[in-house]
DNA sequence: GTGAAAGCGCTAACAT
DNA sequence: ATGTTAGCGCTTTCAC
């Protein structure tokens, strides 16, 4: 018996031949369908092996009906703060989820100028579902894409009437509130804040979080700055608080970029920290580990938000049952910015 | 005449319909074939736009035996550090210039464990590219890969029998030697350097341009210590420096990270930057920018190496003539760490 | 320049 | 449990 030569990739076809049942049987092993008997599937497992076949996801695709793929949705604006090392681990969270299952990983950069071509590439059935990532979370540009293609968003809506589309986000406002406990927890009497922007979800989250605890404990709630989470603007914002003339002990700081900008201004007014002032930022980013001192702050699971994403994205594909929030807890790491007082000081208040 | 409501996306069957003429001939204006008559191609576009058809990629790749597809492979151990600025960068240049050509970017994480399933994967046809961003740059596992599938590498192999493959990578040995030689432009007598490891072409390249640029100067080229390109070994390395109690007054650290390490290092030691010793270091990532004082450094056109990376292999699958090898020139950024020695000091040696 | 016909490799009823 | 029969939506000869 000759074997023929045939070029290119091998198909299901050339599988059944060799395996000597029809090409029904191999779609079934393949897709590991239980009414195969384990002696078909396994000459059937044998042939695939031996041939090195592999499935054609466009003709498999054709067939089902469905792609198997699924879009990663980074808006251009976005894409040019790739870099940011919160939304990089969010990226990674999700391919890493994905490489596990069935699905692939498509990166789609929406242009802004023409978000149709976008819209309609999405829509147009080359995708099953899209996760949508968004540096500045608060804009859900393609809150109606989820009308039509199952969608997971990353970070929160900031518009309350898109509470009925699916969102992974961290807990803002618990991480800010426990930043500000921690401050109050260490002896801080006046604890003040660097806000970040407030038409953006994790701004205003912060914020809030901080202004319930300061609350709380009975304390005003009046020494508040804000900045666009830029070292610059944190810089800027440390300023004006000082310039306040008004006395404060901590101060949270919405995120760690910022809180570094703040850092350097306090080097220079000679203010100690934590000594003078102890300092709680949020992200738990490169800056907080480098800054002088390391700055204590709030940690977000960014890895497993993306690999939550990716989850409830697949687990809405396959028809399981899905929560629409899942909000993701975050942590404290307490370095020198805030170590606690000693109780000598703790005691002459 | 009644509208017949159908499901689903809209084919380029109903679009034919719609317009009038074949499914060819729609295909043909899709496609932008020039064998349509100005007339048909405007009925036909016009059909599109109001159908509002998206030709299904399945199909498409299924009938033409192209996907369209251009395969991102990440190796795991990469993906880990994804975070890594470099890396982000890189795959955002890559990123935007797909986002304008007709191919899509799919992610593939590899594992690492199971190479074979990649291997499988891309080479089943399910790709019609594969660009391949690894972070220990020398790592070529997938170099056996470009035989069978048109690929492009970041950064260069570290086999030289690998030349046969694409590759796309920043000038090392180039930005290490300006590097150095601004050191000896601002008055530097003696020149140290931290360098990175020596089986990964960055860490050999840059040790290489600074070799060079001493020797020519008719310096001495011992004053060498190497790093793993991680903070805390760039400052152990400053350490071993300082140890051998010889005079320095510039250094040259590979990578950015190290830098910072041996920042702190030299500043617990009461070491003055830079009038006691200037330092430069590479990349003008974060670390650079906040580090204190701000650091000199070589600054390499990561979007750009990506957007070439994709380039090249788009010209590689279209058939266009390419250059195997792209060297993307880096530049000199002056920052704090190493302002020129003033006219007195210069004067005194 | 345009249309008709024949698949691309696979899945999904429907038989058996 | 397995085989048979139709397509999935598109490109691509090949006629006209």
């Amino acid at each position: 018996m000759t074997q023929e030569v045939i070029p290119g990739a091998p198909t299901l076809e050339q599988v059944a031949a060799l395996a000597g049942v029809s090409r029904s049987t191999v779609s079934r092993v393949v897709n590991k369908s239980p009414h195969v008997t384990d002696e078909a599937a396994a000459v059937v497992l044998e042939a695939i092996e031996t041939l090195g076949y592999v499935p054609n996801r466009a003709a498999r695709s054709l067939a089902s009906r469905k792609t198997q793929v699924i879009a990663l949705v980074v808006p251009e604006s976005t894409a040019r703060v790739f870099a940011d090392p919160f939304f990089a681990s969010v990226v990674q969270g999700i391919a890493l989820h994905l490489a596990a299952t069935e699905y692939t990983l498509n990166m789609v950069i929406a242009s802004e100028t023409n978000p149709e071509k976008t819209r309609r590439y999405l829509m147009g059935g080359n995708v099953d579902g899209a996760l949508v990532v968004s540096h500045h979370s608060g804009d859900h540009s393609y809150a109606r894409l989820s009308q039509a293609l199952p969608t997971v968003f990353g970070g929160r809506p900031m518009n309350a009437d898109e509470r009925d589309s699916y969102f992974v986000d961290s807990d803002n406002v618990a991480g800010a509130a426990v930043a500000t406990r921690h401050l109050l927890d260490i002896g801080c009497r006046r604890v003040a804040t660097i806000g970040g922007p407030q038409d953006m979800p994790p701004g205003f989250d912060r914020l809030e979080g901080w202004r319930r605890t300061v609350r709380e404990a009975g304390l005003d709630d009046s020494l508040v700055e804000l900045g666009d989470f830029s070292p610059r603007q944190g810089a800027e914002a440390m300023r004006r608080l000082l310039a306040r003339g008004e006395a404060f002990d901590g101060l949270f700081v919405a995120n760690d970029q910022m809180a570094v900008g703040a850092l350097s201004v306090l080097r220079e007014e000679g203010i100690a920290v934590p000594r003078d002032l102890a300092v709680v930022g949020f992200d738990a980013d490169y800056f907080s580990e480098t800054s002088e001192p390391p700055l204590t702050t709030i940690a977000q699971p960014a890895i497993e938000l993306g690999a939550t994403m990716a989850r409830v994205l697949v687990d809405l594909l396959e028809g399981r049952p899905v929560e629409r929030v899942t909000i993701m807890p975050t942590h404290l790491l307490v370095r020198a910015s805030s170590r606690r007082r000693d109780d000598a000081e703790e005691a002459s208040r």
